[in-house]
DNA sequence: AGTCGAGCGCGCA
DNA sequence: TGCGCGCTCGACT
């Protein structure tokens, strides 16, 4: 995948991270069970370890519970709720609203 | 409602 | 090898 012979988890997260349409979001879990793993904090990390911010919109991954978690290595970083509240992505309080209905689902199949 | 603690898998030192 | 993390879930306030 990508074509780099390291074919690495964080590779795949963001790979997986960078399909996720504008005005849509995913959660660190989902993310996580596509992969096949439980390794909810992994996925975290890989966005963490993000070298390329400009192409993997990570602000668009957030908690199950819709709290937008953590955004460019700082916790509660309040530049990622703007960005998605430009991209139409409403809020309550901290919390995302209508997190099912903007959900990015990976498995499209599901809902077919 | 909110807080807390344990578990989880992977990256990096 | 070991430790910590942009998390999650269940239990308890």
């Amino acid at each position: 995948m990508l074509g780099n012979n390291k074919d690495s988890f964080t590779s795949k997260v963001l790979c997986l991270v960078k399909t996720i349409p504008s005005g849509k979001v995913t959660t660190y879990k989902l993310i996580a069970e596509r992969l096949g793993t439980k390794a909810y904090r992994a996925v975290g990390n890989a966005l963490k370890n993000n070298k390329n911010p400009i192409v993997i919109p990570c602000h668009r991954v957030v908690k199950s519970d819709g709290s937008v978690g953590g955004y460019k290595g700082r916790l509660n970083n309040p530049e990622k709720k703007r960005l998605l509240e430009i991209e139409g992505i409403t809020f309550n309080k901290n919390k995302v609203n209508d997190l099912k209905i903007n959900l990015f689902r990976f498995y499209d199949k599901f809902y077919k």
